[in-house]
DNA sequence: ACTTATTTGTTCGTATGTATG
DNA sequence: TCATACATACGAACAAATAAG
């Protein structure tokens, strides 16, 4: 009797799964290897960690879910590139499902990406030498360009704010705005909320910012972040609006 | 010929396991599930969707990951919390793993840290009522209890930032700021950046920042922030100086 | 264009561990 | 103790994608 459950593995077992995924974690730690090195093939995997092959699969895809390991169908195994495409996903679904107030998961993101930058507005003034200035101009430019022909904004917007917080030299923060702007780009249009409206005023609080960093002021800035987003919150407010009118 | 290759599934086959996934996050969606509720079994799931137990396992693998489904062994599969875990252990991967500099990451977390507490000055002190900070006071003053008796306040710590931007309202600040704590404590002890020292400083920090918020004074809470945050910053700058002092 | 080899994707059958009653 | 329902694990076989000859 005591017939040894599986195979090797000394004497903790909890959960098989998760004894490949922590060893997988450890040969990509103690190899230091980096995002696109090759890890090795599923079968190798096996042999090395004496587990089978579903094992190894689904303890691979709990890996590729955290963009810790990136798996391409008939070529490998590879280190992934550990970005945020989780917290994206994982707040995507969230403010999908919102089992309440559908748009407190729009506001909360909202407040974040404002926070962002106007906590950051020190560093912001700091950072942003002239080229960069230059570049802001350009994409505030093509917005106005845009509106005039009947166009949307919204990958110029985007560009806009990734410029600014970009060069902070805090590489979390520049992840974390991108993905609470991915996030919103995804849910709005799906509770409604109107993100091509007040655009002339968007151009202008966008002029405003930028401007204010030009002249190093801080309080503009602030002031000017303010502006920009409280037309995103009022947005934000009227889609709750409608929803509460016509529906119960 | 044009022997149709799986089964079902009509004419655009990207993956099948990633097709399950979907279905899977439909279904939540579509019966408006909460965290908790079961889902189908992996039988059931199997039959509704057309898929093989291993793709259904591996879907539930990727979905578990994110927190957006959990797994029981031997009783079921169900809603999941919805939490950020994902982004910790994604976070603390990157911090344990990092290629070049090891600290740039500790150093980012505190950034988004002070950033939070900093940037919600205003909220903070709206919202903060009389008996949270008299919960503020009793926490403070059990730092400086564990402190003579030389125990860590590691604890306490974290719960004192945690009660601070709780009243905001905004689940998604509070989530992040966990979420950075949470790194931060795991990353740091690895990276040898001492974590228990200047305690005294640190408590006097935190009292300042609660007696910054009862006189309602936006300026000299986010100098005490400042003040909190400096000695910590200090500590990973001195483990970077080590470590490039003794190794190459 | 056609093979061949390698690697991941998918399936199925079987057996084991876990929780509930 | 037994039975049931469920997730966990194994292994062999075949399908599909990719790269190299």
């Amino acid at each position: 009797m005591a017939v040894t459950p599986y195979s090797q593995i000394g004497n903790a077992r909890p959960l098989l799964r998760q004894e490949v995924i922590e060893r997988i974690k450890g040969y990509i730690l103690d190899n230091r290897l980096k995002p696109g090195d090759p890890l090795p093939t599923e079968a190798e995997l096996c042999a090395a960690l004496g587990a089978s092959r579903s094992s190894v699969r689904e303890a691979v895809k709990t890996l590729a879910a955290l963009d810790i390991v990136e798996v391409r169908h008939g070529h490998g195994t590879y280190v992934g590139r550990l970005s945020l495409s989780a917290l994206v996903e994982g707040l995507t679904f969230r403010g999908l499902l919102s089992p309440e107030d559908d748009f407190r998961v729009l506001s909360d993101l909202v407040d974040v990406r404002e926070l962002f930058e106007r906590g950051m507005v020190d560093r912001i003034i700091a950072s942003l030498d002239p080229a960069r200035l230059d570049t802001l101009d350009l994409v505030v430019d093509e917005m106005h360009t845009r509106i005039s022909e009947g166009l949307d904004i919204v990958d110029a917007d985007r560009r806009f704010h990734a410029l600014l917080v970009e060069p902070l030299a805090n590489e979390l923060i520049r992840q974390l705005s991108s993905a609470c702007w991915d996030v919103y780009a995804i849910v709005a249009p799906h509770l409604n909320v109107i993100t091509t409206k007040d655009e002339q005023d968007t151009v202008s609080a966008h002029r405003a910012m930028v401007s204010a960093v030009r002249g190093g002021d801080p309080q503009a800035f602030e002031d000017a972040v303010r502006a920009h987003y409280a037309p995103v919150r009022r947005r934000i407010a009227e889609a709750q609006g409608r929803v509460h009118g016509t529906a119960h």
